[in-house]
DNA sequence: TTCAAACCCTTGGATGTCCTAGTATATTGC
DNA sequence: GCAATATACTAGGACATCCAAGGGTTTGAA
């Protein structure tokens, strides 16, 4: 994976859709092949930008969604459903944040079933930090250019509604 | 997962992100954000296809791609340079694709580090059978409109080729 | 009031991805 | 020709995601 090709993988793919008789899905095929390889791609940068903080993406998601509760604390099926992940994901992320004392699970004052993560001093101070250096370090220099960033907020956030993320 | 949100969480994410003063990189974070969820949903509707053949996306994408190779073999070093996936994933997907009867390792005639994956009769089969699924399932109905799918091609070509993924 | 249905979280299992070695084979350079 | 370096694949481990199931809590309808 270090290498460039010297050409480009996901163009010979539809290349050879087309040549398949594929021909009127061959456009839409490679989009959604490079949607899911720059998704690769900037994963491993955010990642990277996150190593030294001991988070991986998924619990910084976390932490920056409870940072911007005002009360640093929500249920753990709020968000489940506000990061759009399966709730054992949540569990899972819950289980290694608490573990480096970044975040608390309480129980819910007037629901039982509930279980409430709420951030520690520290979790809030990794998390403003943490922010800091994935602004500076990869959404400030994301390849994109303004308009290209315009163009996939609206067409992606198209996308998403009609895949039912949202109602808005 | 269910239920659609009432408002937009990536929207949402991103005023957050300019109320806090990283309104100069709100809009990529945004940007960003959206491809990772849009590759979610559009993962998870592949892998819904897939599944009644026993196959994963990973193990389409080698199966697909072996049916394109003249030869129907590939060695796996190439074909973890095509996939730009870790060879360990290779190795991963293929241990399976093997124990399914879709592929067999050989050895290369000439190079004796070297493995070839090699497609069966039942594995070309099924390769041609999952796309045709995938094609008429899936892709034809990405939910994006032909300038859409143009516009993503563009941009996310222009962005793995920045990334390095290949030189053409 | 009571009890079934709905909801919330967790455990256990299957997969995929990557990284870090470790083993085997080729290539290169002296 | 032989040792050092480079390549190719695999084993083991850390994480993330999802699904299926189980146990506790609430809700709501009879």
């Amino acid at each position: 994976m270090g290498t460039p090709l010297p050409r480009d993988p996901i163009g010979d793919a539809q290349r050879n859709w087309e040549r398949h008789g594929w021909g009127d899905v061959a456009a839409p095929m490679a989009a959604i092949t490079a949607i899911m390889r720059t998704q690769q791609i900037l994963l491993a940068r955010i990642e990277g930008a996150l190593k030294p903080f001991g988070l991986t993406f998924a619990r910084y998601e976390l932490l920056a969604l409870l940072s911007f509760a005002r009360s640093g604390a929500l249920p753990m099926n709020k968000a489940s459903a506000l990061l759009q992940v399966h709730p054992t994901s949540v569990t899972n992320a819950v289980d290694r944040l608490e573990k480096a004392g970044l975040v608390v699970r309480s129980p819910h004052p007037t629901d039982g079933r509930t279980t409430l993560i709420e951030l520690t001093t520290e979790g809030r101070t990794i998390a403003k930090r943490a922010t800091a250096v994935l602004n500076t370090e990869v959404f400030s220099r994301s390849g994109f250019a303004d308009s290209e960033v315009d163009q996939l907020i609206r067409i992606l956030g198209n996308f998403r509604r009609q895949a039912g993320d949202f109602s808005g």
